[in-house]
DNA sequence: TTCCCGTCGTTTTTT
DNA sequence: ACGACGGGAA
């Protein structure tokens, strides 16, 4: 029996709960992940059965850091660790006939799903600007969370006075599930919406399920909406050793469909359960704890709860007051720069939050002036490249033939004469016939109004994605380099000089090493629906790294579930937090999840926190007063206003270096802005570190990462050690596979691209 | 088939 | 300010 000293007796109690219903509430920073790790290592040591034991969380980034940290508590005992949607995918694939499906359906990715609705809307003769196919997209989303079939939302709608977006959305979610049938494909919604239907419509196989999976732990239970609730809950019936834990403070998706309400009433729901509170807070400082604790006292909608902490004081929490939005930017970034230099502190030490992503992008230029290295979480997705979307078409086109939004994608790429007259023969043919695209491209002959030449072009194009599948043998990265060899992909980017083809080529190459790091990782149990499946439930927030060593941008839903030594909360103003949208209904629950999202934001912090607000600010281009947030003064914060600052050079917090700069370019300037000119840039940081290159260096380096050397060319970064001044990094060059190490801080290396 | 230009609509987005 | 989409010209 391990022992339990080190956890307090709230947490002891969780850890030790072994039959029967549990609720956890836990606060912020009172080492949920550990109590839960810590639990399921118990009932192992309780002799249940490893295999028994289901652990539930919303992101890939939760479920690896559980699946390591129960790893290395009890090493070798699988423990099914996963996402809601992997394990909902893991189980539709083992019964897709259940639901009319194949098991190597296609999971559509949200730019499939809007491509699909707008050509269902143009099928159906809607204007695509009235009826936008994200609008309508939400719409079916919002109604699939409900669990609503088309039919159901049809009738719904009948009820209600419903507006004309609703009855165009009706008509579409027919069309839409009926392409995504024919496809054989789902959306990330129908991954739930079908496990829900098999639940219910099969009862001997919801008990066998619920009898093997005995011990169910779901994370983040504030933010499930109703289709993972009745998952959960078919789950444990016959054995309601169900545990959930969450915050419904934290309870930032309402508007994607999350039921706070799944947590308020689990007491109801089982009322043999046994509830802990964990209230107790490890991560941030006193000052910080209250003043968050202030501002969510306002919430009516909670369960109430009393944060306590024993760390000190702190630093009071900052308001920081600017004059317009480059201002406010612009200081940040040189308080991050002093408290490096002056303080110790690490790049990875601060976080910067914002409400909107189009926040970052001041932000971004103001860190880069400052020759920061930094990251933002989001900005272009990876698999949303247009090379990545190519190959991955192809890939998913060879895995399921009848993928219809693959199928579009690649047909006629690269040009081969298959153009939209064709496809819009094959798509009428294949709507009539209720049949796929791909059963339209082998029966072109069949189909009316086909050219003799478009049937021998179609007849090719088959033959090829044939050809493509015969060398599906197991390696995915075998695969796709047959495939680009077969489709002649970077032929037109070979050689050129353009920083767009090199980009291209960078990206191809990086998703190559994907699928060769897949190749490894799954090892003998690798496929091509296995890659699939990893790539297209993989995100953005899954690539933040925290030993990047930079300081991280994010928006404040990103943020949850991490922490950081120093943050910064911007914009907090009217109509950013709280967001315009979210009052203009006068809802007192959004307003209330908005005070929940800062309520977020501010926990991430363990020593110093600082809220920012600034008297003007460009929105779309527009310059506008701001509003106070009226979240400002539901706290106490300490108010410094920094709008006076002036940008002389010698003004007495500005670093000597990050003054230099100033001097190099803005000294005589008479507009008090620091403006983007590249010269800028250079002298800046060149005067930093002595070199002619500086904007080159910030950037820090991660493993993966295509680079180029001005003499050896474009290379991939193999190895990386040490830190700051010592980091060192091993890249191995494309021409000629040499490795090659050098220090971060004096190389000629440029990171190719964004990611 | 492609490319260029004018119009429009701008939250958050675990999967 | 900026990007995405759709219509029209080449």
């Amino acid at each position: 029996m391990s022992n339990l000293n080190d956890l307090t007796p709230p947490q002891q109690q969780a850890v030790e709960h072994i039959e029967g219903p549990l609720l956890v509430l836990a606060g912020p920073g009172s080492g949920k992940t550990r109590v839960i790790t810590r639990r399921i290592a118990s009932l192992i040591e309780n002799g249940v059965r490893p295999h028994q034991i289901l652990a539930i969380t919303f992101t890939n980034k939760a479920a690896n850091e559980m699946a390591s940290r129960v790893e290395d508590l009890i090493p070798d005992r699988r423990v099914w660790i996963s996402t809601f949607h992997r394990f909902c995918a893991r189980l539709l694939r083992s019964r897709a006939d259940l639901v009319g499906l194949q098991s190597n359906f296609s999971i559509l990715d949200s730019t499939d799903q809007q491509t699909l609705m707008r050509q269902i809307l143009n099928d159906l003769d809607f204007d695509t600007v009235q009826y936008a196919p994200g609008k309508i997209a939400a719409i079916i989303s919002r109604a699939k969370n409900k669990l609503q079939s088309a039919e159901e939302f049809e009738r719904a709608r009948g009820e209600s006075i419903g507006t004309h977006l609703d009855a165009v959305a009706s008509q579409v979610y027919r069309d839409y599930q009926q392409r995504l049938r024919t496809s054989n494909a789902v959306d990330f919604d129908d991954l739930l919406l079908h496990v829900v239907t098999i639940l219910s419509e099969n009862p001997e196989l919801r008990s066998d399920l619920d009898e093997r999976f005995r011990y169910v732990l779901v994370d983040e239970y504030q933010d499930t909406n109703l289709a993972q609730y009745r998952i959960v809950a078919a789950l444990s019936q016959d054995h309601p050793n169900l545990c959930v834990t969450g915050d419904p403070d934290q309870s930032i998706y309402g508007w994607r469909g999350a039921q706070i309400d799944n947590i308020l009433r689990f007491e109801s729901e089982f009322p043999q359960a046994r509830v802990v509170r964990l209230e107790e807070n490890f991560r941030s400082t006193a000052s910080i704890l209250r003043t968050a604790d202030c501002l969510i006292a306002n919430n009516v909608q909670r369960k109430s709860k009393s944060l306590t902490t024993s760390n000190p004081d702190g630093t009071p929490v900052q308001l920081l007051t600017f004059e317009d939005g480059h201002q406010e930017a612009e200081l940040i970034a040189r308080r991050i720069r002093k408290a490096f230099e002056d303080d110790g502190r690490k790049w990875s030490d601060f976080a910067i939050f914002y409400r909107v992503n189009s926040l970052s992008r001041e932000l971004e230029h103001a860190l880069n002036r400052q020759a920061i290295p930094y990251q933002v979480v989001a900005g272009l997705a990876f698999y949303e490249r247009a090379e990545v979307k190519d190959l991955l078409a192809y890939l998913r086109l060879v895995n399921n033939r009848d993928d219809r939004a693959a199928f579009l994608r690649v047909v006629n790429k690269p040009l081969r004469g298959i153009g939209k007259t064709t496809q819009s023969k094959l798509n009428v043919w294949a709507n009539s016939q209720n049949r796929s695209l791909w059963e339209a491209a082998v029966n072109a002959k069949d189909v009316p109004g086909l050219s003799k030449r478009a049937v021998g072009l179609l007849t090719r194009f088959v033959n090829l994605i044939e050809s493509m599948s015969m060398a599906d043998a197991g390696s995915v990265a075998d695969l796709m380099r047959t495939i680009i060899d077969k489709i002649d992909y970077t032929r037109p980017w070979e050689g050129s000089p353009s920083e767009q083809d090199l980009q291209r080529l960078s990206n191809v190459n990086e998703f190559l090493s994907a699928a060769e790091q897949y190749d490894e990782q799954a090892a003998d149990e690798r496929s091509l629906e296995g890659f699939l499946e990893t790539v297209s439930l993989a995100t953005d927030v899954d690539r933040f790294d925290e030993s990047a060593g930079r300081v991280a941008l994010m928006t404040l839903h990103a943020a949850k579930g991490l922490e950081f030594p120093a943050v910064y909360v911007v914009g907090v103003e009217e109509e950013l937090i709280p967001h315009k949208r979210s009052t203009r209904e006068n809802d007192p629950k959004q307003i209330e999840e908005e005070r929940r999202l800062l309520f977020v934001g501010m926990t991430r912090a363990m020593e110093e926190l600082y809220l920012t607000q600034t008297r003007r600010r460009a929105i779309h281009g527009r310059m506008l007063e701001t509003i106070r947030s009226p979240f400002l003064g539901e706290m106490d914060l300490v108010d410094v206003d920094c709008s006076e600052f002036e940008w002389a050079p010698d003004h007495a917090w500005i670093s000597q270096t990050a003054a230099n700069s100033d001097l190099g370019d803005d000294a005589n300037s008479a507009a008090p802005t620091l403006d983007r000119r590249k010269p800028l840039l250079t002298t800046g940081a060149a005067l930093l570190n002595g070199e002619s290159h500086a904007a080159e260096i910030p950037a820090g380096f991660s493993m993966g990462m295509q680079v180029r050397h001005p003499r050896h060319g474009l290379g991939t970064v193999v190895e990386l050690s040490g830190f700051s001044k010592r980091r060192t990094l091993t890249v191995e060059f494309q021409q000629d596979g040499r490795r090659v190490t050098y220090i971060a801080s004096k190389c000629p290396l440029q990171p190719v691209g964004s990611g």
